[in-house]
Formats: structure tokens, sequence, C-alpha cells
DNA sequence: TTTACTTATGCAAACGTTTACGCGGATTTT
DNA sequence: AAAATCCGCGTAAACGTTTGCATAAGTAAA
């Protein structure tokens, strides 16, 4: 059963293929009906249109590129969640690529999307110590990109992200505040937008807490395996009595630290830490989330994204938008703050 | 800037495209010295080949589509990205759709597919009363289509799934031997694979632990907004001891539930629930997981897609992959045990 | 009746690739 | 030396769609 085409419906209707065409698209120079027998006969043939016939023509694809480090991760789930509700709205369809935090799959990736198969790309990076060249050369090159999370200030592109820094700061005074005397700072690459950010808000709040004192900072790889060993270290080394996790994976860390060491928790170590999944409210030992927004920053990406796809205005207010996350406070502390 | 194609690389070497394009395939027609020549140019100009020229010639698009109900589940976002790896392999993109239970969307996205923009499908179907003729046509059309956990049977294509009877009923015996008099089960609906084939496994244990006992169903929708008052309902009316959950979005609503009625757990109740999220084990109460082997799914269902856009050879015993889930022990019992 | 203009349709080129076929020229075979 | 073979490359058609231009018939204006 070959497939039905354009040309399929004009022989069955003795017309020419540019009638066809036409009268698909509710042309006015075609009369009322031959397109309603035209229509007639696409739906009873059950005619669709070869998109790659039609984007080689037009000169794009209807698709967008989402670029994430992993799926297996609430946060970029619920972004990818807000992407597609967008893109079904536009009529776009959704490409994903996985980097697994592997520079080299990013480049590759990217390399890949100057061919006409996607008109657009929504990417949250790796970190790359090599620079973000590939992303940069894109962008040059006209490929409509918009950057969410983790930006790269480099890149002169429109990104989403959230209150980074006054979060930090917030969720670092919280650790103070509630006790904690040494708190520790859990975070990715620190070259990383979202470790630099959140960072300084930690930093801020050291400084003004206990001023002089050293910050303690953990730089993980966002891969649990390595990070563990690695954690166990520092903690050993360190004795912090209090948490930032700065990332999703952050947070399962600590507890897998918590449970080999014992953690009494929140009597003797204070847990903040920046996740987005839906179960935190049934954690033990319990911890205070930073929640990020992700459906609506997937949504407000995707937005800028199609914008910039329709060469719309965009305002310079609108490239840099800022949602601001929220502290959900473990259920302890609610209850004794009721 | 316009995009570099296999005529600009022709006119700067004064060949013809027909050679250019031959050159980068390498062809043994041409000479090793003009394959070199094109192949750095191409390099040079930064190259690309037109994926929807390509895919217009050769009637493929390099791209299978993923259909799920969400994404914001360990389970599908793990399936997903045991799918990339394969896929990544074969040099395959992936394009993703969320149906979120509604099979109006679904019926949609799969009328979508029959026009190029991807060469397979591999889908986790929704409920829909109205039946799946949408996707027998898909697949009579000749279109290849593999079912991963939800599938349904009524369609000849082939698929990959767990022991979902037989692990249920095990759930079920461990119920009763932890000492549910009266456990209920929690599923989807009843008319959907995955529920039909788990709930019977509740039943054939129903049967044996407490012979002539009214098993205790609950069919949820997999919103929780809708399920939670519901679910309320009947605890209210039939106060069950023990409760396996048929699905993630179950597991959740049994905490949400548990964390309303004050369940004390284990004592009261014995919570056992399909579920992949990572962060079991920190739960509290605690849980009892049916652990399905996500990627695994993932990454043999594209296998096998990959074996039918391939033509290749599917044995019988092929078609019907089963793969089997673990039960992983709550902290608590695993203490009590060792 | 001729001219001008509208309406409905067809012709053909173009998008970028791939590939069957053909054609010179060099090399080998008879 | 003529014939056959082969190498390296070019010409052109095809994939399915869209669209500028041409054209035919019909209508209105002069």
């Amino acid at each position: 059963m070959q497939p039905v085409t354009i040309k399929t419906i004009a022989e069955q209707l003795g017309l020419s293929i540019a009638t066809v065409s036409r009268a698909l698209k509710d042309s006015h120079e075609i009369s009322q009906a031959t397109r309603e027998k035209v229509k007639q006969a696409a739906l009873e043939l059950g005619y669709q249109p070869n998109v790659n016939a039609s984007g080689l023509r037009a000169g794009s694809s209807k698709t967008i590129a989402v670029m994430v480090p992993e799926v297996e991760n609430h946060f970029f789930s619920q972004v990818i969640s807000g992407i597609e509700s967008v893109a079904r709205e536009y009529d776009y369809h959704v490409l994903i690529y996985l980097t697994h935090e592997d520079p080299k799959k990013e480049e590759a990736f990217a390399h890949l999307l100057g061919n006409g198969r996607a008109d657009g790309l929504l990417i949250s990076v790796t970190h790359n110590k090599n620079g973000y060249a590939h992303l940069n050369r894109l962008s040059q090159a006209g490929f409509p990109m918009v950057f969410f999370d983790r930006l790269v200030e480099e890149v002169e592109v429109p990104h989403v992200c959230t209150n980074n820094e006054a979060i930090s700061y917030e969720a670092t005074s919280l650790l103070y505040q509630r006790g904690a005397k040494k708190p520790a700072f859990l975070g990715l690459d620190p070259d990383l937008f979202i470790t630099r950010t959140r960072q300084a808000g930690y930093q801020r709040a050291v400084e003004q807490f206990d001023p002089g004192a050293i910050p303690l900072l953990f730089a993980g790889s966002g891969k649990p395996a390595q990070d563990l060993p690695r954690l166990h270290a520092f903690f050993k080394e360190h004795h912090p009595d209090g948490f930032l996790g700065a990332a999703e994976s952050m947070a399962l860390l600590l507890y897998e630290l918590g449970s080999q060491e014992n953690f009494q928790i929140p009597k003797d170590y204070q847990l903040i830490s920046f996740t987005n999944l839906s179960a935190v409210p049934f954690l033990h030992p319990s911890l205070t989330a930073i929640v990020q927004p992700a459906f609506e920053i997937g949504k407000e990406a995707a937005e800028l994204l199609f914008k910039v796809i329709k060469k719309k205005k965009i305002y310079p207010a609108e490239r840099k938008r800022i949602l601001p996350s929220c502290i959900r406070l473990a259920a302890s502390l609610r209850a004794s703050k009721g």
C-alpha cells in the first residue's frame, strides 16, 4: 500500500496537483465546489501531507528540539511537559536529546541541528570546560535558541531561569536561623551557571551570619556513583551541620549519605535542597525543598522560542526572564510554625 | 547567511552535485583524490545534509516517535531514557508525544504519524473506551509499531511488558503474610492492560488466602485531584488494611491519603505499590515497591522496533517480551528480616 | 463587437538529495 | 590495431509540495 499523495487525489478527481494543493489550503483562487470535493476526497483517502516535502519546500520542519542532561529528574521532566504543552498549541513537534552530562554529546547534537530537522532549540547545558563554541556557532548562524535554567551568559541568547542567588541566600539564612553553625553547599561544577549563582547566594548568607567563615563547598558531577564516596570524604573532613543542595541530584545524594552516616535530622543536621520531587512531603528525615516552577519555565521558554522562530519583536526585558522559586518547608517545621 | 548545500561544495570545487553526493558517501565510483577534496570542503564549510531532502528522497526520516501518558513519572522517564540510548546507537532521533491520559490526543497524534515524520512508534496507551482503531489502522498500513507496558492485545503488534500477574500475586501474598486481612487493589481503568493483569494477580492471591472474599477494587483516573476525594470515600466505605497500588500515580495518592487519615504504617496498614521513584527508600511511612526494569523495557522495545523498521526477522518468541519486575522491601522490613 | 478584467485552473520550476544511465578517455584484451 | 573493459564523472529524473505565471472561459465595460 503506497502512501496517498496530492497526486492521488488529483488523478482521482481529474484535477491538477496545483489545484488540489491550493484547495487544501483554502485558497480563494479555487471555487467553493472544487475545494469541497478535494477536501472530501482527502478525508476519504486519509491523505496526510508529507512533511519532508513541505518542509523541504518551506525550509522549515514544524519541530523544536529540547536538549537536557537527563530526563529521570523531576525538574527536567516537568520542564519538558511545559514545553510540550506550548508546542502542541503551535502545532509543533518535539525532539528530545539527552546529554547525560557529557559535553561531547551536546556538541555532537548541536552539530546535527543545522540540517533542517528542527526550527529551534531549547537547551539546558552541561558543563563544558572547553566552552560553548558549538552553541555560539549555531546561534550566530541564526538558529533560534533559548536557554533555560542552566544557561550560558557568553552566548547572546534569550533565557528563562529562576532567582537563584536570592533563593539560595534565603535558604542558607534559614539554615543558620534553625541553628546550623557550619552549613555546606553541594553543587555541580562551579562553572555551571546554576552552581555559580546559587553558590553566590550561599556565600552572601555565610558572610552575613558568620563573617570571615570559610565556605564549605562540594562540587559533584551529578552522577551518584561518583559523587557519593567523595561526599563521604567531604563530610568526614569538614563535619558540616547543615546542607544546601543546589541540584535535584544532590537531594538524593544527601539522603544516601544520611542513611549511611546515620544522620539525626533535623536534630543534628539541617537539610535544604533544590528539588521538584513530588514525594518530598513524605521523605524522612524531612527535607525543606526549593521548588522551581518547572512547568512554567518550560512554557515560558517555549513561548520565547516561538517568538524568535516567528521573528516577533522581543523586548530587552523579555530576553532575561526570571521566575521565582519557592521554599517549601519540611512538614516538621510547618507543624512547629503553625 | 544561506545554508551550505551540496551545490555550494560542487560550485566551489568545480564538480557536479552528483560527484559531491557520491564522494560524501564514499562511493567507489569516485577517485580517492576527489573524495578527499570534497570531504575537506564539506568540513570547512560546515556542510550538513538537509534531512528533508534526503528524507523525501529515501522515504524515511531517521526518527522514531514515543507516545506516553506523561513524562513526570519515573517509570516513563526511565523508559524514554532507555529508548533514547538505543535510538542514539542507530543514529535515530526521538520525538515525544504526551497524551496526558486523553484518548483524543492519542488519536490525533496517531493520525499525524502517517506523514513521514517518523519511521516507527513506541507507545504505552491511554485508556480509550472507544477502542484502538487508530492504532490498528496505523499498524495495518504497515507503520512499524511496538507497545510497551500499557499494551493493547487486540492490535497485532510486538510488545514488551513485565510479569504483571505474577508479581501482583506475589505482592498481594506479601500483604497477607504481613498480617493484612482486607487488602485493597488500587488501579487505573480496569480495561487497561496493566490494570487488568495486575488485578488478576491480586484476585488470585485473595482467592487463595481468603477464599470467597470480595475483592476491594478502586479504579482511579491517574489524576490526583480527581482521585484523592474518591479514594477517601473508598477508604471510609471499605476500611481496607493494606494496599496494592498498581501504578506509580497510586503510590503518591496513597501517601496523600495516609497523611490526611493519619495512617500508622506499617502498624495499621501495609503499603505496596508499583513505582520507580528513586526516593522510595527514604519515604515515610515506608513503602514496599514493585520496581519495573524501566530502562531495559525502553531498550528492548526500541531494539524490537528497529528490527521491525529494518525488516529483520522477528521470531514469534520475541514478539511478546516479558521482563520481570522485582519487589524491593521497605527498609523497616529489610531490617527485621536481616 | 472589441477590450478589459475577473475567476478558476493548469504548467512548470523550485526546495536538496540520491541514483540510473550515459559518455568520454584510458587501459587492457584479442 | 580494433574491440572490450573499466574508471571517473556528468546529466537528468525523481521524491511530494508550493507557488509564480500563463491561460482559458466567462463577465463587464466601452
